[in-house]
DNA sequence: TTCGTCATGTAATGGGTTACATGATTAC
DNA sequence: GTAATCATGTAACCCATTACATGACGAA
């Protein structure tokens, strides 16, 4: 029993403060909104939301029926599970946004914590940016003694791919910097377009840069298969 | 029995290529040279190391002990192994490098396949870069279609993580550009300082700009603990 | 009526880590 | 003599994927 993940109950109770949603739609969701850093299968997903529900994060509600009815009660036809979140949920969820876990677990779930920040504060927020910028630099510190040390052992591929793993980190950092910086300005919500460093920068004072290059949005469905 | 882990056996066997060594060595230089992309704890490698020798690409040496003296002879004292390539693993090493895997195996074990380039031909160096670029525009191209779809329904900061996220897959994308340019014009064996847009620049025909910024490496330890 | 997609689940497998157990060798 | 580091290994997890099994429902 329980098969905790740790950032996927995160995500999940994430998703969920916003509206119930079936398994299978709460799938979709994982893999579009924060799917550039993350995908999750279905034998992930379904045993976690059991586990959440034992925990009482979560309730099951049979598709339409009335809350408090089990999912066992549609007898004979497959059941059909619309998960809400609990009030303790959302306590739980809260907490999870605040306080945050060990720093490899903040290191490797950034992206998806950063994709709940519109649910939090700016303290919060700003915790949690300068926490991961300075384990940045911490790391990136280590990789440039640890180059400098087995330079001449290496030959020139092995020696570009830490030269590349390197500036990627250090433009990482900057991208934090922006961020933190665009915090403290206090152009609260959101991350200005001083990110992009984009022709496409008119007003630039709190907003970003709408539909670049994209075609209109249709309405259809969200695989991304 | 048997722990095949793919990316690791390959990394073993490019590394013993160059000179047998201790699986307590082979961690720490997989850790370093290869390491900003993956890491390995011994809980992988020695039972790998234990597969290939069944596979008959690795030999056993006791430490010092002339050659086909089984481990095991060194009775009392706890074995110390020096692994050795094999004829046949080092034909397998070559098979692995030109032949490749399917696409996510490709594209999850770049990195590591990249840090071997300079024991392979030019042509297998282009086939690799050009099939790693055209995967990632393809995904660049599925990000771009998927966040026009559900741009609306998504607030600033999960855009700003899309947005961030596409703009390191164009980067990198660019850095493939570079790369395969490079090849092309012919200087061969060496990823040019084209690719690195630095201060630092000299003469440029041919190799990286060296030492820039570290110190003088000294040979202690290489543990990035 | 059949195909796609909605919808829920499980079993087998994969590929890795941490923590521990054990002991030799070196440097101080 | 004692601390660090070299050196080999294993057992107990962890987190995830793939492939499969099952079935409802709407549209062509």
């Amino acid at each position: 029993m329980s098969r905790r993940s740790g950032i996927l109950e995160f995500a999940v109770l994430g998703l969920l403060r916003e509206s119930p949603m079936h398994g299978y739609e709460l799938r979709k969701r994982l893999n579009t909104s924060l799917g550039v850093f993350r995908a999750f299968s279905y034998g992930t997903l379904y045993p976690c939301l059991k586990a959440l529900v034992a925990s009482g994060w979560l309730i099951e509600e049979t598709d339409g029926a009335p809350e408090g009815v089990p999912a066992a009660a549609l007898t004979g036809r497959r059941a059909k599970i619309v998960y809400r979140l609990t009030a303790a949920g959302k306590e739980h969820f809260e907490e999870l946004l605040a306080h945050s876990g060990p720093d490899a677990w903040e290191d490797e779930h950034f992206g998806v914590r950063f994709a709940f920040f519109g649910q939090t504060s700016r303290d919060v927020r700003m915790r949690v940016l300068e926490g991961r910028r300075s384990r940045l630099e911490e790391r990136l510190e280590r990789m440039r003694t640890s180059l400098a040390r087995s330079r001449e052992r290496m030959d020139d591929y092995t020696l570009e791919l830490q030269r590349h793993g390197m500036e990627s980190v250090e433009r990482e950092v900057r991208w934090l910097n922006e961020l933190i910086e665009s915090e403290r300005a206090g152009r609260d919500q959101r991350p200005t377009g001083s990110a992009a460093q984009d022709k496409n920068q008119s007003g630039d004072t709190g907003g970003l840069p709408r539909h670049r290059g994209g075609s209109r949005p249709d309405p259809s469905d969200d695989t991304t298969t």
